[in-house]
RNA sequence: GGCGGAGUAGCUCAGCUGGUUAGAGCAGCGGAAUCAUAAUCCGCGUGUCGGGGGUUCAAGUCCCUCCUCCGCUACCA
């Protein structure tokens, strides 16, 4: 019997810069549920990678003074390093430049203008184009300002432009898109990113310009070798390439229609609207979801350059840890709003969270059991209805899992989790372990266990979110790597008593403040 | 301009279809304990629930209005 197949995205970097926080947040968010469904037991196939063309690209490696190939190549490298700093479990790395997929690109093309709809046809575009937006404004939504520079409503630069293109008929879709959003309710989340695109649907379509003859940094046109595609069918088209795309015989190609896809806020559109009827008009089957999630903010304010905070994710990690770094994004941020991070709550999550109440729980229990234990899981006697209402708690955590992961809300997996760990450590205050050791060891013992056992099946979920740690407190707890995946929670899992364990060590260090003058 | 969301303790937020003294976490203050990474445990909040009006026996929770913030979208041209 083969496992449920998972297949989970992030959406593909624009390389034309270093990458950033948002990057990363992406990258480590996805990364957490691609762990999470594995645990789990899915056949989990995890893409993510850069989106390279586009006259962005052009213009950046002209400035620099480098051909576009080599700043692709430079910045593609950087980003493929961002996502193994951030310990990433991706199964491959696309390219938009890759040969794969500029097959895949003129595949999909020639499959939507072959369409008995004739999807795609070609015309005539002029208007005020804006190179950095890479789209098209009508005049009433430019201005010309004092400076002789005329705008778009994005505040860039517009210019005029006529070129000939070809046109997706994306305005024969809106019902068909209307039709899907109310028959799959879940296809965009959260809730405010659907109605938002519903609306937007529901104001009407317009066929959409999906060529350009202004620069050749992209894939050809099939057939027509003046036009390259419009980036975003060239872009959104990754996550089919990656599986395979258009060979149908081809083993990956098993785990499309993706699962989810995950996406910054900003491009839902694309996502929710242009990919479905891009799929659709090449009769393709349509991903199960889109979730956008928020933005970060440093203090409460956007980054940006010229504010000079703009936290750079490389040195982040450094600085913290790279699960320190996962845990709090993911702990603090409510998937799918907006955040903010800061020095201080990221140190406040780290030494109260991960070092004061489990990296404590952790070492208080293990080390007494490694004092007077014997360095061996104790043997529990007959279990108090304390007792059973701390592992009772322990056992019901996947399922409060699972359903916060089933929509992406991983700061409720681990408030979850957390609940249960404050749980554990009032336990243990109130039975007073150490006191028992001398009045009645057995009892002590029976705590210990009852103790560890929580641990262990904490240890057991945060791997998704916290990959080397948790690791490292299941080889404390002597946890068979064989047995870690969640179909060892609950009481199929219960620590075997007598088996001996190292010496404990402390998982979750605190996070001292460094003297200035070091830096 | 239209649509939608938000405005609740110092901070971040829960509060579903209206009903006992409005909650949690963090921070703060006081105490206990000493197994542990000076960690843990216990106790402590008189909050105009954005303002005003209304419906109701009863409203943070419904209606109207106003203010502020945010998102999407449109446009006056």
């Amino acid at each position: 019997m083969s496992r449920s197949t998972f297949y989970i995205t992030t959406a593909i970097s624009y390389p034309n810069g270093a990458p950033h926080i948002g990057h990363a947040y992406e990258a480590l968010a996805t990364d957490t549920i691609a762990r999470f469904k594995r645990l789990d037991g899915y056949d989990v196939y995890f893409l993510t990678g850069t989106d390279e063309h586009g006259q962005k690209m052009l213009q950046t490696a002209r400035k620099e003074g480098i051909p576009v190939s080599e700043l692709a190549d430079r910045n593609a490298g950087r980003f493929k390093e961002m996502v193994a700093a951030l310990n990433c479990s991706n199964d491959d790395f696309i390219r938009t430049t890759e040969k794969r997929h500029y097959d895949a690109s003129q595949a999909i093309w020639k499959r939507m203008a072959e369409s008995g709809n004739g999807d795609i046809y070609k015309n005539t575009y002029s208007g005020w184009y804006s190179v950095r937006d890479e789209a098209y404004y009508a005049e009433e939504e430019t201005e010309l300002r004092p400076d002789g520079v005329r705008y778009g409503p994005q505040g860039t630069p517009v210019e005029w432009i006529e070129e000939d293109s070809y046109f997706f008929r994306l305005s024969a879709y809106q019902q068909k898109l209307l039709d899907l959003y109310e028959s799959n309710p879940e296809f965009i989340g959260p809730d405010e990113r659907r109605n938002e695109v519903v609306n937007f649907v529901k104001g009407g379509l317009k066929d959409l310009s999906v060529s350009r003859t202004t620069f050749d940094w992209g894939i050809r046109v099939p057939g027509d070798e003046d036009h390259v595609m419009y980036v975003w069918v060239d872009a959104l088209t990754n996550y089919i390439t990656a599986v395979g795309f258009p060979d149908e015989d081809n083993p990956l190609w098993r785990y499309w229609p993706a699962d989810v896809h995950i996406i910054g806020k900003d491009i839902t559109r694309f996502h929710a609207v242009y990919w479905p009827a891009f799929l659709m008009s090449a009769g393709i089957e349509l991903p199960k979801r889109v979730f956008g999630h928020g933005f970060l903010f440093n203090r409460g304010e956007k980054m940006s350059k010229s504010t000079g905070n703009v936290i750079d994710p490389f040195g982040m990690v450094e600085r913290y840890g790279v699960d320190p770094v996962r845990y709090f994004f993911l702990r603090e941020v409510s998937f799918g709003q907006d955040g903010s991070y800061s020095h201080e709550a990221i140190v406040n999550r780290i030494n109260a969270d991960l070092a004061n109440d489990l990296g404590n729980l952790a070492q208080r229990s293990l080390s007494m059991v490694s004092k007077h234990c014997e360095a061996k899981v104790p043997q529990p006697g007959d279990f108090t209805a304390e007792d059973r209402e701390i592992l009772a708690a322990a056992d019901a955590m996947l399922e409060t899992a699972r359903a916060a992961m089933a929509n992406f809300a991983m700061h409720r997996m681990l408030e979850g989790i957390w609940q249960v760990v404050a749980d554990t450590n009032r336990y243990f205050a109130a039975q007073e372990p150490w006191a028992l050791r001398k009045t009645d060891p057995a009892r002590m013992a029976t705590v210990l266990y009852v103790t560890i056992e929580a641990v262990r099946q904490v240890a057991i979920l945060i791997q998704a979110v916290m990959p080397d740690s948790a690791s490292r407190l299941l080889d404390l707890l002597g946890i068979d790597p064989a047995q870690r995946d969640f179909a060892a929670l609950g009481e199929a899992g219960r620590l075997a008593s007598g088996a001996a364990l190292p010496e404990p060590q402390g998982v979750f260090p605190r996070y001292v403040e460094k003297d200035e003058g070091a830096a």
